[in-house]
DNA sequence: CATCATAATAAAAAAACCTTATCAGTTAAT
DNA sequence: ATTAACTGATAAGGTTTTTTTATTATGATG
């Protein structure tokens, strides 16, 4: 019943009333004459009023017919949101445009994606990016609630994540975290019996320990503070030492030093995480790709 | 460079998404799904980007990738903008709306206009029409200057107009008019010679007469009035006598009567005048074809 | 009046589109 | 587990639509 027009045969139409003539038409649109000639003909069939006056009788240049001048205006405007909106969909297929939410453990977060997210979005001033960073657990959750399109975290254990996809990318030793100044200080590498005797100071990444032959440690640790900061005030003041990540351990501190764990070598591989069901927006999926090409090197 | 989507196509997309299957689209489309299939993939290729999730490996039922969420609506919006124009242009095809400008001689506008027109605008609510009324001359130079669609007059001199189309409807004769009580009242048919003897009042439609043997009695007349309503009270005042084509004649008048004049016999042809290269719009189109089909009987 | 434009038309070729038939994978139920 | 009943993808062939080539008709122009 209603006739479907088409894009093209809108562009012939505008093109034969702007430029006056149907071969000049021909020309801009790459056709020949009689095939612009068609084209009007079936978009009159289709509306069922002629849109250009009768051209066998005396016609020096084409010309619109009233209700040809009436949908001249109409027909321009759709044309011109068809091209909008292939326009932005091209832009976002080519990741030149859109919204990218990404969660992070805190320290890739902090010691890594600060520089990689600076040059990946140099290029693409319309890209917007969202950022969260939380521990593990919760980055994970993101993704599976999908309010964001992929995070960096470890995945801890791999078999109560079925529906995730993981990319290791970094790994991240665990060591010892103490005053310069302290008797381990010295050391290169650390057998976990020697922390014994020290005040242990568990915090969030401890538990990475759990799984180790060093698990006896927390259970005689009295401290447990989560927050980073006061952390590292306590390490500072003295009041014991702890285990950190190498990632999370603040290089800029001037009066901590981190001495690898030998035994157990314990690391925690972080790497990218997404649903593997659901395949990424072109932006997203363009920052994936970089963050996985930057690591390989 | 830039891909040209079609409605249809758009249409496809969209019934996918929302039926959530190609099979249920393929039937909403009239169409087998393996079409259904070809169209998505003919515009993910267009896009350059899947806009459902790969359907090979783990496929419940179809589902949007990020991308496809977002073209979603844009390709609906499209779409509503493409039905609502197309509309548009066919109900204006119809004649169902549209604006017609019209313009006639004050006879015609009054007596036979109104019920014609009251008729024509019955069904199609949404019509528009502006009307003008104004004598030959002018009405002729709104045709001309395309301030109106068409027009109703009468062509005096044909040969003056060569870009205009004339279809004669009414044949209007002149007549004398004067009071009931008139000696003149009782008479059939007038003579010209007959009017001398008594005090002849002109008008703006005496110059009818100008080109036929009884234009000495134009000389001879000692008023003229230009308007209708003046013209009516001098006569019924008993202060002359005039001539009018009928349908100029006041039928409502108690007190006049109009005999027609035998000799000249004067006619004033009135039709419906138009540019003859121009043609109307759908709408005002209708309305002439209205016109003098009603004019026919 | 001949020539140069214009656009319309007819027929053939090319391209786009749709269909039938078949395949491959997933889910649900025996 | 095996089958039945779905899902959508794919290939080959036919149909429709669109475009082209070639030609014609008509008005404008010198």
């Amino acid at each position: 019943m209603m006739p479907e027009l088409k894009i093209t045969q809108l562009r012939h139409f505008v093109w034969v009333a702007e430029l006056k003539g149907f071969h000049v038409a021909a020309e801009r649109a790459h056709r020949t004459q009689p095939a612009i000639s068609l084209s009007i003909k079936d978009l009159e069939n289709k509306l069922g009023e002629d849109v250009f006056e009768k051209r066998n009788t005396k016609s020096a240049k084409a010309e619109l017919t009233p209700f040809g001048e009436l949908f001249l205006p109409k027909a321009k405007e759709l044309i011109a949101h068809h091209d909008r909106i292939t326009q932005d969909m091209m832009l976002m297929a080519d990741h030149k445009t859109g919204h990218i939410r990404l969660a992070s453990v805190p320290s890739i977060a902090s010691q890594v994606l600060p520089e990689l997210l600076l040059e990946f979005v140099a290029d693409a001033p319309d890209l917007n990016v969202s950022f969260f960073d939380d521990n593990s657990d919760a980055v994970l959750n993101m993704i599976e609630n999908q309010q964001v399109d992929f995070g960096i975290a470890s995945l801890f254990h791999k078999d109560e994540h079925p529906d995730k996809l993981f990319h290791p990318i970094w790994e991240d030793q665990i060591g010892v975290v103490c005053p310069n100044d302290h008797p381990l200080a010295k050391q290169k590498g650390i057998h976990w019996k020697t922390l014994l005797e020290h005040r242990f100071i568990s915090n969030g990444t401890s538990r990475l320990l759990e799984d180790s032959e060093a698990s006896p440690l927390l259970g005689r640790s009295q401290f447990y503070i989560s927050n980073m900061i006061s952390l590292i005030a306590m390490l500072e003041a003295g009041v014991g030492i702890t285990t950190l990540p190498r990632y999370a351990f603040p290089k800029e501190s001037k009066s901590l030093c981190f001495i690898p764990l030998d035994t157990p070598h314990v690391v925690r591989r972080i790497g990218l995480v997404q649903l593997n069901n659901k395949s990424l927006s072109p932006a997203a999926n363009a920052l994936a790709d970089f963050i996985l090409a930057k690591a390989k090197r």
